[in-house]
DNA sequence: CTTCATCATCGAAGCGTTTCGACTGCCTAA
DNA sequence: TTAGGCAGTCGAAACGCTTCGATGATGAAG
């Protein structure tokens, strides 16, 4: 292994010199760096992570503490951890990944053991247990997601709430008077996951100002589910031309399912999904949605710690939704419904 | 932060008895140890990374490099990353996470740095650019997956050509002497990803060698794309009455699709999937499956890596596949093919 | 000319562990 | 009785880095 001191003798300089030419934190002559240079680039040296961080307490790691849950739609999960993971190579910062079933315990231990400088945590609920832990460490924290109380923690997330009412005011625009939210498992309201409360609220608020009617119905990702959820939404609000799935794996199954109930989309009925947007145009009508900008969302946690990290304050960022319009919703200028 | 000193100081004893105490590598007297014990308790002591690492040479961290890719499925990929996070905190070591947009660079970077102790490595093409950087480290590495040639490396995976022969061997048993097999997307196939392959293999040998038709297309992950696939196996391959889906989120539009097309499952149509359990379950009619044991297979790469640490030689472990039946193929008495 | 910064560099003191070699009793085998 | 072993403990030397406080030069300000 190639030290430091390899690269001091070789460049004929002390080991100091060496250090301060690579941290740029005093001046150093350009002769000097580029002798220093050459002889790092001769030798291959790498400064060890270990001792490192052991002299400057600080690891250039941060924590990623990511979900392990099946009621959580994968690939946008992914699509976080690896926003996540890119945007902390872009600050020169490697990820350390913590599966959520380790709880408080898991934060506490890699917190303690000085092998992280600052967590980033996916899927809060309302009353997370690992909030007061986070609180407490000297290691800042970025939250993906919304708990009850951010105080103390800074915050990214999509506005749910926005979304949810984007979602009404663009069947309503296309005429729609009465319309369905096919939302995520009722697990995932118990859990205090809040961005299923958000969107619902949000879509309920806006039914309620534009004065039409709105069913929200939780659903179970598969075949069955989708059915009974369609079933409720049938009987309960009977000539619904308008529906909002906010379900990604079943999305698939809800346009077949309308289909096979005699629904043309979007002639009869327009369906907007909430999810990505290759989810989105792999159907078999392109489908109007609003996508979750999971890339983004990770990139700005990502910040946010090297905010943090460089002394501002916590503070709490929620990103506009954006919808794109596609095949699946249409006008609707006669008010009757078909069922 | 309260370091070993401390410890040591409100135990009583010096440094090195409270580190033997803990690592256990030399004999200390049980109340020693139990005064020791209370020390660390009461004072809250965790042991710092970095001096650990920098004075007994291993960090206890993996590094795991995990793909980004579109073209695989990616809940199956969270499930490989998830069951190797775990395993390795049994193991007591905490999982540093690579994306492989990285490259050789990456893993160089972190072994240099010595950042990990082990790498595993996820995503394997034949003639993988890392797999020489790998030989190369001093750090050992388990791959899941199967490269071209695996001398000097452990490596872990499904037994995909096996695989193949099941699937192809479980029509065959219920009479069926026209199977297809729709793949992964042709992209699957180019990079030289050989899951893809070996599946392909297994099942054309199968056929093949019980004399019975088979055809193997790719298949674009999109409602469109699997509807080209689907012509491609009625023009090509007429009177087709098995089918193999090895691509997961076209499972459930290949079953509207031959409804569409007026063939019943099973009825007239036998369908076998390749893919996660729930994915089998949760369809209009629930498959019979070739399930891909993620969980099992990351444990395993978990284990080699400690084989590996502990001074045995690399090896190569491939996994049976296991065949779950459900309510997706019938029994095909004549040989009669409708179409 | 002094005096004072500033630039460029060096030496040494940590940072918190592990581990090696010594040392002290005490027990056992010859 | 003594040599040898072993259990239990200690002190000190690494491990590879950062950073603080010098120390000479050099140049500008008085």
């Amino acid at each position: 292994m190639t030290t430091i001191a390899d690269v001091a003798r070789a460049a004929g300089v002390s080991v100091s010199t060496v250090s301060y030419a690579l941290s740029g934190r005093r001046p150093i002559s350009a002769e000097t760096r580029e002798r220093i240079q050459a002889a790092i680039d001769e030798l291959g040296y790498r400064p060890h992570a270990g001792a490192r961080s052991l002299a400057s307490r600080q690891t250039r790691v941060m924590a990623l503490a990511a979900p392990l849950r099946t009621d959580l739609y994968v690939p946008v999960i992914m699509q976080f951890v690896a926003a996540v993971a890119t945007a902390a190579r872009a600050h020169d910062h490697d990820v350390l990944l913590l599966m959520n079933d380790e709880g408080p315990a898991g934060l506490e231990r890699v917190a303690g053991g000085s092998m992280v400088d600052a967590f980033v945590v996916m899927d809060v609920a309302t009353n997370d247990p690992r909030l007061p832990v986070l609180r407490r460490l000297r290691e800042p924290t970025v939250l993906i997601g919304l708990p009850g109380r951010a105080d103390g923690l800074s915050c990214v997330d999509l506005d749910w709430e926005a979304a949810g009412r984007l979602a009404v005011q663009h069947l309503v625009d296309h005429g729609h008077t009465a319309v369905a939210l096919v939302g995520p498992p009722p697990a995932a309201y118990e859990r205090g996951t809040t961005y299923a409360h958000r969107f619902r609220t949000g879509f309920e608020t806006a039914a309620a100002e534009t004065g039409i009617r709105g069913l929200a119905v939780p659903c179970e990702p598969s075949h069955d589910g989708l059915g009974a959820s369609l079933a409720r939404v049938d009987t309960e609000q009977p000539g619904t031309t308008g529906f909002v799935v906010h379900n990604e794996p079943v999305v698939g199954t809800l346009l077949h399912a309308l289909r096979g109930s005699g629904r043309e989309v979007p002639h009869d009925v327009s369906v907007l999904a909430v999810g990505p947007h290759e989810l989105a145009e792999g159907q078999a009508v392109r489908l109007t949605s609003i996508g979750i900008p999971a890339d983004e969302i990770g990139a700005l946690a990502v910040e946010m710690v090297a905010d943090l990290l460089a002394g501002r304050s916590p503070q709490t960022t929620l990103v506009a939704p954006r919808l794109v319009e596609r095949d699946s919703c249409a006008h609707r200028s006669d008010s009757s419904a078909g069922v």
